[in-house]
DNA sequence: TAAGTACATACAAATATTCGCATATAACAA
DNA sequence: TTGTTATATGCGAATATTTGTATGTACTTA
């Protein structure tokens, strides 16, 4: 089934992008709106709603009009394990380079005085 | 701390190409060399390796050379859980549309005669 | 040594993504 | 109606990724 591996690499696309994983970061907590998100991540409105877009486009989040403000959310609190776990995986490999090093030249932790 | 997104958004950026997906899965049950793996999936030898190359770059994946062969590896099986977990997403959220478009014109399930 | 097999890589063209800027829409206020 | 605030979108330039073609390297066998 090659359509499987397409819908999967799209997923994962969606959230290759280091603003969209801090939106998702942001959006732990529950809903934010855009003006307070983008007031949070210090980035210009235009940039915050065109990677809001793609999020939105993979279903990845929600967002709800209340007046004039938008409010967005994670649709599904899975993701927020997702990320959790490839945050686990990679910090992993990173711990493992470092017992390599270790093993290399034992003792040399930190570079302070 | 800017870095961690970063870091996560280039994990799932290399994931986020539908024959590195399928070259991930096709090593779920252990390791596989290039040639049978180019026979398994179909494609070009060159292509294979261009993505076994980005794949190795994020760590996601080890090769193991053995003579002229070289046999692939997923690095840490996690991975394979965040394959399925992200499937699981995606899948529960195709479940939610199929629910709705059954509560808007109920009883029309497929399109068979 | 020469030739073949298995895999990797360099490079350029095609394609896709991102970013900044301008503009659009919608809700609200005066 | 006009103006203002909040958010979204269209478009082009800059940038990154993908793909095909050619070539490189390492191992093996004759």
């Amino acid at each position: 089934m090659p359509e499987l591996s397409q819908f999967t690499a799209e997923f994962f696309k969606a959230l290759s992008h280091p603003l969209r994983i801090r939106v998702l970061d942001a959006l732990r907590q529950g809903e934010v709106g855009v003006n307070e998100l983008s007031l949070r991540l210090q980035v210009e409105q235009t940039t915050l709603s065109q990677q809001l877009a793609v999020l939105r486009k993979s279903n990845i989040v929600v967002g709800r009009k209340e007046g004039q403000n938008v409010y967005y959310s994670i649709r599904d609190p899975e993701i927020i394990h997702l990320l959790d776990n490839a945050r686990r995986i990679f910090n992993n490999h990173l711990i493992d380079i470092r017992d390599l090093l270790e093993q290399l030249s034992p003792g040399v932790e930190k570079s302070s005085p």
